[in-house]
DNA sequence: TGATGTAGTTAGCAAAGGCTAACTGATAGG
DNA sequence: CCTATCAGTTAGCCTTTGCTAACTACATCA
């Protein structure tokens, strides 16, 4: 099962609400994204179908191994294309948005590239 | 009509044909996009009926004013985000991918802050 | 106990954008 | 003149990923 974008952004919204330590409910995965509960119960379904995501008996959702290393590896090219770009002057909000959507095109050599470029 | 980032590419393509010299045909642009020939007659009617592409009597295909506005918007991007990523030490194969998927995301304002960084 | 609210699921729609199969229409060769 | 080829179109399928409407299941509250 080959994960596509919108794939990679479930991951990494459940990582995120992961660390700010409560318990994540596909709900909670819905609004911080802004869909819709279907939406989510359907990605949420897929997710867990790929090998991504588990559920417990009370519905809260938690990453396997290899859906938390796409989450982190989403995460750690969110932060740092961020970064990069506030580094150059780009307003947060701007860098943050072209950050989201480049995290799931670039390649790992440009992306490593960058991660040089602004950790010298 | 908004323009989708395979619109975009299909009208960056015909841009690219175009500077070649020969007339360009809908073949052409399936051929060099990889792309099969209904997909093509419906990108480029769509297009047409967007206002972005035009085509005489023997079916050769141009731009509007608009049409060439938003491919040349990209192939600027496009090169420059190559020249970018080979600047950073990517391999030109690896810097053009990405340069392609990129061009579409990037904000004016992320975009032109790269821009300032390659040209100083 | 019955009404309300919350979480999740099911069914089904829509838009984008690929595809193949099969047609049309023009041009060129034998 | 018939046939083959080439360009383009039409019809219709498939996947992805959003949506709404409507249902289930549970919990809480008066």
């Amino acid at each position: 099962m080959h994960l596509q974008e919108s794939g990679e952004m479930y991951l990494e919204t459940i990582y995120i609400l992961s660390k700010k330590g409560k318990a994540v409910r596909s709900i909670d995965v819905g609004e911080y994204m802004g869909y819709s509960k279907p939406s989510v119960s359907r990605a949420v379904g897929l997710l867990k179908q790929g090998g991504y995501v588990m559920s417990d008996n009370d519905g809260f959702l938690s990453l396997t191994d290899e859906g938390k290393r796409v989450a982190e590896k989403m995460y750690e090219r969110h932060t740092l294309l961020t970064r990069f770009f506030v580094n150059l002057g780009v307003d947060e909000e701007t860098a943050t948005e072209d950050a989201c959507k480049i995290e799931h095109d670039i390649s790992d050599k440009s992306f490593e590239a960058i991660k040089n470029f602004v950790n010298k």
